[in-house]
DNA sequence: ATTGATGCAAATGATTTGCACCGTG
DNA sequence: CACGGTGCAAATCATTTGCATCAAT
C-alpha cells in the first residue's frame, strides 16, 4: 500500500486521486475487473473523472509491473492486481474469474517443458468451466 | 475435404469459391492465420473479394466447428482449422504460433482439477518463449 | 515554476452490420 | 427463381491519442 506510493514516486510517477482510487480498487477486489467496471465503480466518487484516464493509469501500472492484464475471451481486457502469473479460472455461466495457484503453475510448465523445444518465458493460461456454484444450480437444474 | 463440402451443404450452407478458398488456406498451413493474413494472401486469385467476406465466412466455420479462434496476445484473432482443443506455443520474437500435442492437454487437465472444484469444460493455453531458431540466433549474439 | 496528469473529443483499428446485387442449389 | 452469399460502405466498440488545462512536486 505505502510500498505503492514508493514505487510511484521511483519512477517519476506522480500521485494523484484518481491513480491512488484506480489502485485501492485493484488490490481491494478479486473480481477481476475491466477498465469500464473500474470507471464504473469510481464514477460516484470521481464524476469528472475520464475513462482515459482509466485506461492510462492501467497501462502505466501495467508498465511498472503493478498489474497484469488478463484477456479471458471477452471484448474487453481485464486487470488483475496479482501480478504473479498464475493461471485463471473462469465460469462459462456467471463469467467470474478466479486464480488458480500458482503453484499449478510450476508441474504445468514441467509438464510442457518435456514436449517441447522452445525456451519458455511466460504463459497465459485460462481455464473454463463451471464454477462451484453454478455447478449446484445445473444439479438441481436437471433434478427436476 | 470433400467432407467440408458435405458439411456445408449438411447446415444447409452454399459452396461458393470464397469459402472454398479460405478454406483451403487454412487447411493447408500451420501459421495460424489472422483474417487480414488470409485476406491478402488470396487478393491475388480473389481481387474484389471483402474482408467482410473473410469475417463472414471464418464466423460461420468458426460456428460449425470447423476452425477454432485464438486470441494470441495481438491486436487480432488468428484461426486453426486443427479444432481440437490443443495448447499453443507462441514465439515472443518472430510471432510464430506453433501447436503443441494435445496429449499434452491430457496431463496438464489432470494436474489442475487436482486443485479446483470447477467442472472444466474448455481451455485456452498459450505458451510464450522462444522458438527453436530464435533460440539459436540469440544464443549466436551473445557468443560474439 | 516545471512537468507530468487529467479530461475531453477526435482518431484508430479490428470486427460487424445493412443493404442492393449476384450466384448457387 | 428463391434465398443465401458477396462486396461495399457505414457503424460499432474497446482502446488510444492530441491537446489545452490543471495540479503534484
Amino acid at each position: 500500500m505505502n510500498d505503492i506510493l514508493t514505487i510511484l514516486k521511483q519512477n517519476g510517477l506522480k500521485v494523484t486521486p484518481q491513480r491512488l482510487a484506480i489502485i485501492n480498487v485493484l488490490q481491494n477486489t478479486k473480481e477481476h475487473p475491466s477498465a469500464e467496471t473500474i470507471y464504473k465503480k469510481l464514477s460516484a466518487d470521481f464524476p469528472a473523472m475520464s475513462l482515459a484516464t482509466v485506461y492510462k493509469t492501467l497501462e502505466m501500472l501495467k508498465n511498472i509491473g503493478l498489474v497484469q492484464e488478463l484477456n479471458v475471451g471477452e471484448g474487453s481486457f481485464r486487470y488483475d492486481a496479482n501480478v504473479k502469473s498464475h493461471p485463471h479460472l473462469i465460469c462459462v455461466s456467471c463469467n467470474r474469474v478466479d486464480d488458480l495457484d500458482e503453484d499449478v503453475l510450476k508441474d504445468l510448465l514441467k509438464e510442457v517443458n518435456k514436449h517441447t523445444d522452445y525456451l519458455l518465458t511466460g504463459q497465459k493460461l485460462y481455464f473454463y468451466g463451471y464454477c462451484p456454484e453454478c455447478k449446484k444450480k445445473i444439479k438441481q437444474q436437471n433434478n427436476e
